[in-house]
RNA sequence: GGCGCGGUAGCUCAGGUGGUUAGAGCGUUGGAUUCAUAACCCAAAGGUCGGGGGUUCAACUCCCCCCCGCGCUACCA
């Protein structure tokens, strides 16, 4: 294997258009994580780098549902998630984001050398174009009749109900899904990435070069895509929002994001180290690492590949550990049915216990196939491994050494075989030594080849096999005879808590820290390092130290948390089972006058709260588009506050103000009421502008 | 539709150029124990290795077909 001298990891750049959850966790950012904390404790030169991804018509739609510049809306999210990997403590070197100047730079640059060596197509093709909005639209953004079944609602791309592929040009009567009026073909022209001229390359370079490095599942989707033949992929999009194409006649085309977002990796480098960033980046001594999910294989092995090779000079990646991804309660997560666990959520739940996630999310870790995160699995797991073979044996060994020593370490002479009793317990050191050593280098095999699961399973290891050690020498009854052979066991004993101190810190660094302080070892760092260069069991703990306290290092999840995650996870309302009652009877005929005399508006919902006392009303304010008032609405027990904030509403706004509870309520949200007696709202398909009037 | 990855004990996963009783951890059950967060330690039960067919003296491991999950992709292998 090839000898590096330094490493540069990336962690996927999470999309800024909602908060984190634990699939993107599990995904990459822990495994990244883990790994560059490993590649840390064995004092390598490493940089870990990540971003928020910000650019991309997903983006600006975002922005526009919910009323804000496509700016204020990243800067929301990137925030919001660059706090949740600070606080749950993903160590990155720098967390950029690539709406910054340095990103814009960079991305121009690469495009500027690249089209400079004549490398891109240019073509012009006509694509619809929504003239209200004034923005060409990709083909989801269209819907139309499928020429094929004639489903009605058909995307650009493909009709969902006939499966057939499609382009938006065979759609029957197109409508924009922005706006919803027709759009209208226009010519526009873009820049083409030949990914053909790569193929040769890219066959030697993975189907060859990496058969046996790469992860299958890896290997897998590249051999398939290389081997189906690449296509030029078109680079650029009209939009205003994105690094702008730097041509002079290209006003109103930007980078199509996935050509701008893995530069992002380089940018990032170059704003942590702006003198030294190229040594990451184009030093063949160094090995680059990118840690994604597997929807991002094709980007980061093969596109972003062919990038770097047509820019020259730089390297290209070593490997790419692509996780696939993390189910939730035996179902997909999904960001728009709730059905997830936010980052931020679970901080705020359980603070204190990141320790857990992390391990839990290892445990099942998607390195081979989709995994399936549950809550009681979650329980499960601290309790019975955390909690009752980790953290239940450092305390044995502490309260012991307590009791017997006064918290000192005994000496660490070696035990003279004299009797019986002493020879067993050389036979039970001797078996415990050689299978902590056997862990330990498991262990480190396991994470230099991306193996977290099983790296962490031989982690607690360790403690399994120091609860057997301490089973079978039984020093608590030897105390009553033979004080030496306890001190000697001890000794032992506190060597193995010493070195879990040391090896649970790339997966557990809570407990790391916890450890440090309980065994009073803030100023062995020099001598732990040994522990990853040997790789194997170090004398971690002198004799005659000083130890702190004990403290429990995990304490157990109890039965009523793990259902409050559980029930947040319902929709509310979902697990009751009413009886269904009768569709109710059609009400007397009206007139169009009576019906004229409402005024329906759609409003936005600025704010939302729970009213004291009362387990029905939400108390909202709403942005009528002419003013902002109050609104009571008797939802509570269908949405909560937080889902109601931001929501667009539909409101009769000429409705006489009633008092409730104490509280003037100045109209009524409509709800749609379903048989089973669950309100639902009226939200327009598409977001308008608060006053709109409904008719 | 095509391609890729996966489908092994209740759960999370190992495994195998085909070869005696298919492994581990957790969970469950029983026992032992008390230093410890009713934890630890020992033991047992649990699987016709997704289904069907084939090759073979012998397949969970190779070949073919099918089913299921996930991803990628589009009339193209």
């Amino acid at each position: 294997m090839k000898k590096f001298k330094r490493t540069t990891v990336t962690a996927a750049l999470p999309y800024a258009n909602g908060p984190l959850h634990i699939g993107h966790i599990a995904g990459a950012y822990l495994p990244a994580d883990t790994y560059v904390r490993f590649l840390r404790q064995r004092g390598e030169d490493v940089v870990f780098i990540c971003g928020s991804d910000e650019h991309g018509v997903a983006i600006t739609l975002g922005a526009k549902k919910e009323g804000v510049s496509p700016k204020q809306f990243v800067d929301k999210y990137h925030a919001l998630m660059q706090k949740a990997f600070v606080d749950f403590g993903i160590g990155f070197d720098i967390y950029s984001r690539t709406s910054n100047a340095t990103h814009h730079e960079t991305a121009r640059e690469f495009f500027t050398n690249i089209y400079n060596k004549g490398i891109f197509l240019e073509e012009t093709s006509d694509q619809y174009f929504d003239e209200q909005e004034q923005i060409f639209l990709a083909d989801r953004y269209i819907v139309g009749t499928c020429p094929t079944c004639g489903h009605a609602n058909a995307y650009g791309d493909q009709c969902e109900k006939c499966g057939t592929s499609l382009s938006p040009k065979q759609l029957i009567n197109p409508r924009s899904t922005v706006s919803g009026k027709t759009p209208v073909l226009k010519p526009t022209r873009h820049w083409y990435f030949p990914l053909n001229l790569f193929e040769e390359w890219l066959k030697e370079w993975i189907v060859e070069g990496h058969k046996d490095d790469w992860k299958i599942n890896v290997y897998g989707q590249c051999k398939s895509w290389i081997d189906q033949g690449l296509q030029p992929r078109s680079i650029t999009r009209d939009l205003d929002w994105g690094v702008s194409v730097p041509l002079p006649d290209a006003t109103g085309k930007v980078l199509y994001v996935w050509f701008d977002a893995p530069i992002g990796y380089i940018s990032a480098t170059k704003e942590l180290k702006p003198d030294g960033w190229e040594k990451y980046w184009k030093d063949p001594e160094t090995r680059l690492i990118h840690f994604i999910g597997k929807d991002n294989i094709v980007f980061h092995c093969i596109i972003f590949p062919a990038i770097l090779k047509a820019a020259g000079d730089y390297i290209l990646p070593d490997n790419v550990p692509a996780n696939e991804f993390l189910n939730l309660e035996g179902d997909k997560i999904s960001t728009s049915r709730n059905h997830a666990v936010w980052l931020h959520e679970y901080l705020a739940d359980f603070p204190g216990r990141r320790d857990e996630l992390r391990y839990v999310l290892t445990s099942i870790s998607p390195e081979t196939k989709d995994a399936d995160f549950t809550w009681k699995d979650y329980q499960q797991k601290v309790n019975s491994e955390l909690v009752s073979i980790f953290g239940n044996f450092v305390n044995r060994v502490m309260v012991l050494t307590w009791k017997y020593f006064d918290g000192r370490v005994p000496s660490e002479e070696e035990l003279a075989g004299t009797t019986e009793k002493r020879i067993k317990i050389l036979d039970h050191y001797k078996k415990a030594h050689h299978d902590l050593n056997e862990a330990v280098g498991e262990m480190i095999h396991a994470l230099n080849d991306f193996r977290f699961r099983e790296a962490q399973f031989q982690l607690i290891n360790l403690a399994r096999i120091g609860n057997k050690f301490l089973a079978d020498t039984e020093p608590w009854k030897l105390a009553k005879e033979d004080m030496e052979a306890v001190g000697s066991i001890l000794n032992y004993a506190i060597t193995i808590v010493g070195n879990l101190a040391i090896a649970c810190d790339p997966f557990l660094p809570d407990a790391a820290t916890r450890l440090r302080k309980q065994l009073n070892s803030t100023s062995f760092d020099a001598k732990w390092k040994q522990f990853w260069v040997k790789e194997q069991l170090i004398n971690a703990v002198p004799q005659h130290h000083q130890l702190g306290q004990p403290e429990l290092l995990y304490k157990n999840v109890e039965d009523d948390e793990i259902e409050k995650q559980i029930a947040k996870l319902r929709k509310p309302g979902m697990e009751e089972t009413k009886p269904v009652s009768a569709l109710k009877p059609l009400k007397p005929e009206i007139s169009i006058d009576d019906f004229s005399k409402l005024d329906i508006r759609i409003g936005k919902v600025l704010t939302a709260e729970r009213m004291e006392k009362s387990n029905k009303l939400l108390k909202l304010t709403v942005d009528t588009g002419s003013d902002q008032r109050t609104i009571l609405s008797g939802i509570a027990q269908h949405y909560t506050p937080e889902e109601m904030v931001g929501k667009q509403v539909t409101l009769i706004a000429n409705l006489a103000p009633r008092k409730m509870m104490g509280i003037e309520s100045q109209g009524m949200i409509l709800m749609a009421e379903d048989v089973d007696g669950k309100l639902r709202l009226l939200i327009p398909v598409e977001a308008v502008s608060p006053g709109s009037t409904v008719s």
